[in-house]
DNA sequence: GTGAGTCTCTACAACGTTGTAGAAGCTTAC
DNA sequence: GTAAGCTTCTACAACGTTGTAGAGACTCAC
């Protein structure tokens, strides 16, 4: 049975009020009172109550982090950051995987977990603005990835078009012509599959190559297994091609690995660059060129946005569009 | 202002005990009350305070996974599993980063968290089983790698020493006699890099090859670049050897990447095996011979004991040792 | 010496839920 | 008809904390 407040008081001879002033720091406390009761609370190894404070003040300290994987390298270095950058408001980081399932997504938008926790950052694949709408009712809410339609929430992203764009660009400034492109999602109105295909293709267009159909090809996960077997696709259909652009850095990855499979050499018969720079990118052979995104930059500012929707529920919406940078390595070099 | 269940019985026409028992299967009523009661509750939009339940519970549903960092694929994917299996028990799992620090180990152990979650998983890097018998308190805890010690506490692990000798002995068998180690903590009294040295050695002494201590190499945190920077030290040395045992696949990678940086081939001058089985292992080029542990059994195990030692804080520690596998690649072929 | 202001501490109620105890009505068995 | 048992529901207190309100002591200026 651990010691409450009142065993506290009891040992130190106050009151229990007291106490708790003590322990939240309330100014006009004398020495000598602070002192019994700190020499109470140690001596009875005293550790506060959170659920009883929670009802009191009606906040838990719990932020809820919504990501469709840990596995993923990505969303293990965004929780990292996220989780860094909640401890610096004290704030304890909950997370939850969706699995990339759509039943999951809403579920985690009107959720039980919505009593637990006192915000929510989400990184949604599936669900649409429409749902987001829907389900999110009064409840501080920061979206990861940016939005294509208008939705009243804040939320935190890069220039998903902007830095497919990039990625793009520099194959083609490499001399590449037939640039394939890895992980679309053909039946999704929005979402990053959609900006990074944009820009893909906005690429394309600025330099006045066609785009080619056969060269487009979908995968659901991005997972290493479903980079591969989209190369593998593309390699056994025959299609003459000299890049790729992959969505995020595992597809990449799986896709390289069917490259040099198959025989052929990454980046002399076929360059590929990825998306998000995570830590394999920098060690696969050749390392992988890719999109790096602030990640710390994000997890920040997303906490910050949450902070802000937290303490003040009706204000207008903002949206972060975070840096992103693009670091060349040797899988599209030369 | 969310309703409460005062709210609801009111519109209902019931006492707030009525809506609990409702609300908490007690089987003691009308249906039409039930009906009442539950129409209520969807139009108001009732969601509990999970505050005041624990407040009254005494327990919060949540516990803890401590790990050194999410963004070790490893971790990742054992948080992954975890969060897996807690969902079954309904439980909401809180994951806390140490970064390997041992006063952030500590503070885990001995930490504020400790009234906000009913137990703790925790995979600890840095501190001693003296710590953990020191700091444990009476508080629920399992560990997650195997004590040399004796620590009552319940543990799951795998054989760390047994997969390492098999690890390394698999080497032996390809015909490998110069084999390298990487990953040694040379201080350390006690854990994984302590037992995974150990089965090395073990696996040598075993086939008659005498150990040569230039071949031994330290890395204090098993990142990739760790174990490049590990490889790239005995390459230049110029120590003779033709095959490395890494402690973890992240550190294999590195060295991987070091070896074929350095215009060496894999396996045929160095033979690499790894530790782990992270996905990224089978798209590595060549694809990574690794020890695959259950990581599934170790994360059912580990929650299911710290289940078992929740409810009833007292009986003996248990020990769970899960399987491992050795999963042949290219790594190590010929 | 009196009033105003400052410092230090306390009692009480409240946060939203559930366990305990028990009331009231209904059924069953004799 | 009545005791015993079952079903259905309710009032109250309690979980451990903190906000509100205010009591008392002390200081200072006049």
């Amino acid at each position: 049975m651990p010691a409450t407040m009142h065993d506290v008081a009891k040992l130190a001879g106050v009151s229990v009020k007291t106490v708790s002033n003590v322990l939240s720091g309330y100014p006009y406390i004398r020495e000598t009172t602070k002192a019994k009761v700190l020499a109470a609370v140690d001596e009875l190894g005293y550790r506060m109550n959170i659920s009883a404070r929670n009802l009191r003040a009606g906040r838990t300290g719990l932020i809820g982090l919504a990501v469709p994987e840990l596995s993923l390298p990505y969303f293990g270095e965004l929780a990292d950051a996220v989780i860094r950058a909640a401890e610096e408001r004290s704030w304890t980081v909950l997370v939850e995987q969706t699995g990339a399932d759509r039943e999951r997504e809403v579920g985690v938008l009107s959720g039980a977990r919505r009593q637990l926790v006192d915000g929510l950052i989400f990184a949604p694949l599936t669900v649409s603005s429409a749902d987001i709408e829907q389900f999110r009712g009064d409840f501080p809410i920061v979206l990861l990835g940016e939005r294509t339609f208008d939705v009243a929430v804040d939320n935190v992203t890069i220039g998903n078009v902007d830095a497919a764009r990039t990625a793009t660009a520099h194959l083609i400034e490499t001399g590449r012509r037939r640039i394939a492109a890895i992980g679309t999602h053909p039946t999704d109105a929005e979402g990053p599959a959609v900006l990074r295909l944009e820009g893909y293709l906005a690429a394309l267009r600025e330099a006045g190559i066609e785009p080619d159909a056969e060269l487009i090809v979908p995968a659901g996960l991005w997972h290493r297994a479903e980079g591969a077997a989209a190369m593998r696709q593309l390699l056994e259909a025959g299609t003459r091609f000299d890049a790729a652009f992959c969505f995020n850095d595992t597809l990449a990855l799986g896709a390289m690995y069917a490259v040099l499979r198959h025989g052929l050499r990454v980046p002399e018969d076929i360059a590929i660059v990825g998306f998000d720079d995570i830590e394999d990118a920098q060690y696969s052979m050749p390392p992988l060129s890719s999109i790096a995104p602030g990640r710390e930059q994000i997890a920040r500012a997303a906490v910050d946005l949450l902070a802000k929707r937290i303490e003040e529920r009706e204000h207008p919406h903002q949206q972060v569009v975070a840096d992103f940078e693009l670091r060349v390595r040797e899988s599209t070099a030369g």
